[in-house]
DNA sequence: CAGAATCCTTTCGGATACTG
DNA sequence: CAGTATCCGAAAGGATTCTG
């Protein structure tokens, strides 16, 4: 990822709709592929795999795979992913102010 | 626009690189159609114009034309938009901090 | 359960040419 | 100067099927 300014390098992370829902999510705990899959409205499986990786290899996310019969991962914030949360808060905060109809 | 929370809602004003390069640009003052196409580096006229539209039509920016030989048109935030300031300044702290290499 | 693989549509933006 | 119009390629994401 070649970035030009701190501006542009912090929207890589944050551009996508899935990406901040699944962020928003994890703040509220470490949960499971299923949870996550479970209780974001609409995402389908691929896109939630591919972003989980995304945020894993930026480390904002944490993968944790436990070696037990039926398979179990644990996702969970990173403190360079919990470091978003004022910002997310922040535009939600927008979003409540200015919101329309 | 259909959006489902104020998170998504912020988010689809701030998404795209080229919308908060120009609205950061703004936030200097309002300028001229010819100076932004300058002043952001790589942008292309199609890609000004289609999210300057998209500002506008957002109550973001203001458009104003000025009925003279040589077309001059400038553009300026508006209050709403100036209002993002603070979630692109915190983006701007994040990445300043975060940045690697 | 937690994915990988494949196919397909939509969207964004780059390049280029033209105009009142 | 400030656009519009057209073509095109890359990338995100939806749907579906299959698997250790």
């Amino acid at each position: 990822m070649e970035q030009f300014c701190p501006l542009e390098y912090t929207l890589n992370f944050i551009k996508s709709k899935w990406v901040i829902l699944i962020i928003r999510e994890l703040t509220l705990g470490t949960q499971r592929f299923n949870e996550l899959e479970k209780k974001i409205a609409g995402i389908s499986q691929k896109v939630l795999t591919s972003n989980l990786r995304f945020l894993e290899e930026n480390n904002l996310v944490e993968r944790k795979v436990y070696p037990v019969v039926t398979p179990k991962v644990e996702y969970s914030l990173t403190n360079l992913g919990k470091s978003l949360q004022p910002i997310l808060d922040q535009m939600t905060e927008w979003g409540i102010k200015n919101i329309k109809k």
